[in-house]
DNA sequence: GGCCGGGACTTAAACGTTTAAGCCCATTAT
DNA sequence: ATAATGGGCTTAAACGTTTAAGTCCCGGCC
């Protein structure tokens, strides 16, 4: 590999003058420009990032760390969010440092260490929680970095996060225009913000359209799909008049246990029972019937995280600094009155 | 951040002992080590992994690329993938660069540029083909990589690959031990090196067990559902002798079109038509019925890849060079003969 | 004509490490 | 007593950049 020393013999000038002409800096006259251009066209020279960023004490890294899913779970917007920091990353010139978050245990020691060794200039997170040791960390050592999610609202720090009040706000109107009154919610145990701002929404679309929830129809649960089956089986041993005549759960999995135990129990998903999930993973098109999803709009999350913390980095407060996107509802045949087609459990 | 200097400093020695100490080499009296120490956990030192990068012309870096998949499609293995990586990585002091490959078009050129600038010591390939370019491009220059999956079988280079072959043949054999004569295959384009292995594993099975394969039972198509909805009704109007029996698909995206297919078409998947996957995604088991499928060691793979790499890059070739893993048929109802409940479509 | 300004370049320090080479001194061998 | 050995440390170069400071020379101004 070529280096500058190779470029400034060969064009004899000195490395400063070739690194004015990379960098544009300095005055350098048109002519020696060109025979450095040259230089470096011929032996096809590439500044070492390594040594630029010893110079410049930044690595020009942005790390990611997530946790990984259990085998029985997806994570369906993994991939794109990635793609979409790396992507936007990229056009500025940084790159994103994948690694793993084992236990969550010594999940701060892991971004002390990246920290430390200079490895990343910032980081994304994701997944936060209320309190959420990390962010705690990173704003101790003011060190820079995105959540994609909020945490502690007296903890000022930049954030992007998917407005999930709103997303089953307009859930709960979709089904509210289709006919139903008894709408029930799976949610997540209490300690998840997340599942606390979507719940949010539930009972405030509940409540703007004057309807009194029955505490039956909440349901907190982990996020597996056991757990979604068994809760549906307890709504459906409801007596008719409390009966819900529609789901919202918190993920597309959850969605399934629920259509799948509704089926079982020879309801109509659609007619009988509507459902609607949460993430729009690529699956929900092909079950059947189709799955009604709030679809978040991963790929902007990425994109505006990452230039948000590039901002960071380089020494500018992002503008604005905490954002919030709304979802989408796709709306399919699981909230459907009348499908002109139905897959039901039948036995043989 | 506290460097090697301030440390030699509160030690009163050299920042050459220090180095010696901190990386056990050198003749270090315990006395001095001991005052090293110490000053390095009062610091809360930590070396720079970019000025160790400089000096020894590393980056303990690996790239890892993969393209995005169109929006109705998923990658099961992704994440299980990059996170094996990582863990794999991580444990000899290595860390996972993910970048995307927007275009094919310039793929050779991502990763030219991340190979001239010395962003990383060696690359991870996936999804590679017959006659890569990317491989080819890796070859000519020296640069150190594994790749999983195969590609020109004259090329000599360290890979890790899932053997497809073997995974199809167990399938076939699982079918033909149910009784299944007239067995299907939804393969992919000829282009694909990965759906050639997988087809011939088919082929030779049928060939073992003294069955000539009908023409028509193969059918070739891109990685899509609604393709592979178009191929199942192709062969439900086959003549009753000549239409298939089972199905395998070497996706499960592929799967999931031909169990809807039949479904709609009347049959009962399972007793009436037997269908198998590919790659055991998160979501088979909680299809109706739940799908058989051909579960790949990724974990595996991911761990392998990775320390083979390492060795490669720390000079040493890989023993062995070349890997090839078994997948695991795990079975589900959607090949059982006789399932107790089963879900077909209805008209209402 | 001398002085000043500034354009065009070079010199050299700095970034934070590693490591070959050198130095000093105590011990051992001759 | 002197030379050789080697333990324990320091010095300094090197890795490949950037950039502040310095040098040189030419043209314009008084």
């Amino acid at each position: 590999m070529p280096t500058i020393k190779d470029v400034a013999r060969r064009a004899g000038v000195s490395v400063a003058t070739v690194s004015y002409v990379l960098n544009n800096t300095g005055t350098v006259s048109e002519a020696t420009r060109q025979r450095v251009l040259k230089a470096v066209e011929e032996l096809g020279y590439r500044p070492s990032v390594i040594a630029r960023g010893l110079q410049a004490r930044e690595s020009r890294m942005i790390g990611y760390s997530w946790q990984p899913m259990p085998p029985d779970q997806f994570n369906p917007i993994l991939e794109k969010f990635i793609h979409s920091m790396a992507e936007a990353a990229a056009r500025h010139g940084y790159h994103v440092l994948a690694y793993p978050c084992r236990t969550p245990a010594n999940e701060v020691d892991v971004y002390r260490e990246m920290v430390e060794s200079d490895r990343v200039d910032g980081f994304i997170l994701t997944n936060t929680n209320l309190d959420d040791p990390r962010v705690r960390y990173l704003l101790d050592v003011g060190f820079p970095f995105v959540a994609f999610g909020r945490s502690n609202p007296d903890w000022d720090f930049p954030w992007v996060d998917v407005d999930g009040a709103d997303g089953v706000r307009q859930a709960v109107n979709h089904l509210l225009e289709l006919g139903h009154r008894r709408i029930a919610c799976l949610a997540w145990p209490k300690d998840s913000l997340t599942g606390q701002y979507r719940l949010q929404g539930y009972r405030e679309a509940m409540a703007d359209a004057g309807l009194e929830v029955d505490p039956a129809w909440v349901i907190r649960t982990e996020n597996y799909y056991r757990h979604a089956y068994r809760a549906t089986q307890r709504w459906l041993t409801l007596p008719p008049d409390r009966r819900p005549t529609a789901v919202i759960a918190l993920t597309d999995l959850m969605a399934i246990g629920v259509m799948n135990a509704a089926a079982d129990a020879g309801l109509r998903i659609g007619p009988d029972l509507a459902v609607v999930g949460f993430d729009d993973a690529p699956i929900t098109g092909y079950l059947r019937p189709p799955l009604t999803s709030l679809r978040q709009p991963i790929a902007e999350v990425g994109e505006r995280v990452v230039t948000m913390l590039i901002d960071l980095v380089q020494g500018q407060r992002p503008d604005p600094a905490q954002v919030l996107l709304k979802p989408r509802l796709i709306i399919r045949d699981s909230t459907r009155l009348s499908a002109c087609t139905q897959y039901v459990t039948r036995n043989t």
